[in-house]
DNA sequence: AGCCAAACCATAACATGTTATATAACAAGG
DNA sequence: CCTTGTTATATAACATGTTATGGTTTGGCT
């Protein structure tokens, strides 16, 4: 069955993008369902944030995040119920809360930063490997990589390594 | 504010990539807002799909689409609504509805493909115009292209020269 | 013939993105 | 100091993807 977003090329390559983030962030998914608390991937890179950053309120998370302020007042919402990040009204602005995380939270970003995101990183970085050339054949390649071996096989090889 | 996503390299390629193309979809989705039937980008898509390769049975436009078969079941429900699809049981197989374009369907079609998605096109290969070398650049380099000119400003300049 | 597994689609429940809009806190001017 | 505009966040409504599951229809095997 041919498939329809490669062959229009360019103008569908948001909905080919999109495609392959979904299925990278599924992949990536089966991997951290390895730890204790369930979390989806999207979870991480807004804990990955504060941990990067200190502690941020909700606009400059968005912002920082690259996505609107709305979908992360409703993760911060979830991660505060799960006890991993607290939003505080700060001080100075009664309109601002600040995100910072829990000690909880920041126990499981360090085992998820030493455990599990560098072989993400290395599996993406595996699968990503070698690529040059104009976009669009990259994209086929890590398509056809990803249908070949996804992210959770690659680490068990390059741990086997 | 720093991009967490891009300084975060491969570990967050999915997000990254989901990012860049909902952008693009909703920089897609203006230019596509002139039609008069008022449609998401991501339906185009299906359009499109069956206007290239023909009626196709609801799993057959999944497969085609590379996305799940609830997701086009629902779309081609809405579609249909809009009278622009039409689902009819199989005469062989009473399991499989064929998805079929409707003449109204058909003629949006023909429209968009002389005065739209030429245009899309055209546009995001401007976009993609010169890229090269490593993906993470490249994606990079679109990031900024598309910060420095959305898409239909780019298709407003091309149209001008 | 009759039964059982497989195939196809629909539906439900959820995740997570968006836009549009409401609310509350702050800031500045008359 | 009060109004008024702006800023920060919350909420609602929707779009669209997913997984899990259920119900028909088929088709093959005994």
């Amino acid at each position: 069955m041919e498939d329809v977003l490669r062959s229009l090329g360019y103008l569908c390559l948001g909905s080919r993008l999109k495609r392959i983030g979904e299925q990278l962030q599924a992949d990536a998914q089966r991997l951290l369902d390895g730890l204790d608390v369930p979390l989806q991937s999207s979870q991480y890179t807004l804990l990955a944030a504060l941990d990067r950053l200190g502690p941020l309120a909700v606009g400059e998370l968005a912002q920082s995040l690259g996505v609107t302020q709305p979908g992360v007042t409703r993760s911060v919402s979830l991660l505060a119920e799960l006890g991993l990040v607290e939003a505080i009204p700060s001080n100075d602005d009664q309109r601002r809360r600040m995100v910072t995380l829990t000690e909880a939270g920041q126990r499981l970003v360090d085992v998820a930063k030493r455990d599990v995101w560098p072989r993400i990183d290395k599996a993406v970085a595996d699968l990503c490997q070698g690529l040059s050339g104009p976009l669009l054949d990259q994209l086929a390649a890590i398509e056809d990589g990803l249908a070949a071996a996804p992210l959770d096989r690659r680490v068990k090889e390059g741990a086997a390594q």
